[in-house]
DNA sequence: TTGAAAGCGATACCAC
DNA sequence: GTGGTATCGCTTTCAA
């Protein structure tokens, strides 16, 4: 049997309450008798029950991390945000809880809602994120949404600068005297998908280029998908000379295509991924890569997320960080 | 408010007793009247308070997950064993808690205990495991161990066979004809990095070859201690002409350091790695690897973990997973 | 400064 | 089948 306070005050000969209070900090108990209560807790290796207290207190030290949009598998890119996440709640005695959404998203954050076992949720992707969101706030449950951008006010959310940095990309090939560029996307990423695609299409306008539709594709989500669609492209009577690629492992699948189709990157064609993850530095050549804070952003969210826990009139953040261009020889090859 | 029994039970004019009991799927309720309150419970949106539940049963729906070796920071090492278990966990409605081992473990590992805040624990690494491993028991906490292998009988654990896999690596360049290796570890990585060195000695004895303990090295948890390590290697009067490094962001910087020392891969030398990290798919050449299967190994202790909280009378669980070895071209060359 | 007692929201035992 | 009620372990008034 688990130690309890009843325990702590029979053997000091004093009453619950007392022990209770001198646990919990309260000043109107005698400077003796909470020494007492200390050294007898750590003598009987007494801790609270965390389901008693958060019953009482009605709040838990929990919070969640959901997550889930074309796989509910962690992969490095919810890894960084996840630990950078993990390391702000740590430090102010929290808990995170994993919240894969598989099957019916919003029923599970129904339920994750009223059972009152987290206090808050950071919401990373999820199929739903509108009608998420709208839930979330309906019940009133404080949440920071990661990695988008939400024009509603009233929505948290921490995201890196896509726009900005697909801008970036975008000229980075420009200046280096391409025409015809490439964006290989994903539309299962929903929004993520179109507004990159319209952030891409603004830097090639705003350099006066021509806008080839025929150069915007969209690859599966099955390994391959990147392989076949950079294929495509380059058996266009006029292949395009650079390509950005919505995320590392698409632009690394749009490279081995090439390279197999007998071109030199970056001189027959350049490549530009997304999210610098690992994999993005050993490839042949080395990908140059869009880098997103997300150790960051998931640390911002989630120091955000405690705060609006603590009071909940303050008003929404919403924190877009600066993503940076990680130019490595798959655009200027070697020098 | 949150809607509790005691609201159904008033929407229905029935007793709280009778409406939980219904919840709960016991059979000494009408049929008639477990419908109504099942009903009821949709439309007032019911589900019931995690903490209430949680104090009641004197027990949780919840399992940790603890982590934190030489670092404290999810990888896609940690990321696949997670993914495993989470998989598995989410299919018999049990939710995950991320517990970083930093700090004060023991400690930490205790108020865990104590807490009740989960039923069992999956322990990944950690400094101090024999310690914890100790108190686990002791607090009968049910928990299974990750990726390592445990002498001790009484203890659970679920792992890829290094022992074998790292005798077929070696096996693997002797067949190409290899005799001198080097080994290529982090002593930070404890009793692995140890029985791994003895597992490459068994091989290089059996093949009776020389071992040479100048062949095996240390490297530090720095960013590029294995650059280093290479370069010493390679300096010596007598260099190997294959190395076995313990995982593969060490042998990608073996990898690197070797080429930048005017070497080719593997033609002068080859280079083993241990994951199948995304990464060593990429590196040119792609280097040959041992395949741990962890969303396997994490799906298994996490079922076996679910079985023990269930029935803490079992025998534990000593699982073994074969590791394969995934040749590529950083031994074999170019067909 | 301390103790008695109510109550958080469930579950489960015991009558009826 | 159903209802009353003790109880889980803790926090927090309210009196003393």
């Amino acid at each position: 049997m688990a130690v309890t306070i009843w325990d702590i005050a029979k053997y000091l000969d004093l009453s619950v309450s007392t022990v209770s209070r001198a646990l919990n900090g309260y000043n109107d108990v005698a400077p003796k008798t909470r020494e007492r209560v200390f050294e007898a807790a750590r003598e009987l290796n007494y801790y609270p029950s965390a389901a008693a207290r958060d019953l009482r207190r009605r709040h838990t030290s929990r919070v969640g991390f959901s997550y889930g949009f074309t796989t509910t598998d962690i992969g490095e890119f919810a890894a960084r945000l996840i630990n950078g996440a993990v390391a702000v709640a740590e430090k102010a005695d929290y808990n995170v809880m994993l919240y894969p959404l598989t099957g019916n998203q919003i029923e599970k954050l129904t339920r994750i809602c009223q059972e009152r076992e987290v206090e808050g949720l950071l919401l990373m992707g999820g199929e739903y994120l509108t009608e998420s969101v709208e839930l979330l706030q309906k019940k009133q449950l404080p949440f920071v949404v990661l990695n988008r951008w939400f024009d509603q006010s009233g929505v948290s959310f921490v995201t890196a600068d896509h726009h900005q940095a697909t801008m970036e990309a975008t000229r980075h090939l420009i200046e280096l005297g391409h025409t015809r560029i490439a964006y290989v996307g994903q539309s299962a990423l929903g929004k993520l998908h179109s507004e990159r695609i319209a952030s891409f299409w603004q830097a090639l306008r705003e350099a006066n280029l021509e806008v080839d539709e025929m150069l915007v594709m969209s690859a599966g989500t099955d390994l391959g998908a990147g392989y076949q669609v950079m294929r495509t492209l380059l058996e266009l009577s006029n292949p395009p000379t650079a390509v950005l690629a919505i995320h590392d492992p698409l632009a690394i699948e749009c490279l081995q295509s090439a390279i197999d189709a007998g071109l030199k990157v970056p001189d027959d064609v350049a490549i530009i991924g997304s999210d610098n993850l690992r994999e993005s530095h050993t490839t042949d050549p080395p990908l140059t890569t869009i880098h997103p804070p997300l150790a960051e952003i998931g640390r911002a969210a989630m120091e955000h997320l405690l705060v609006q826990i603590k009071d909940d009139t303050l008003p929404p953040i919403r924190l877009k960080l600066p993503a940076r261009l990680i130019v490595r020889q798959s655009t200027i090859g070697k020098r």
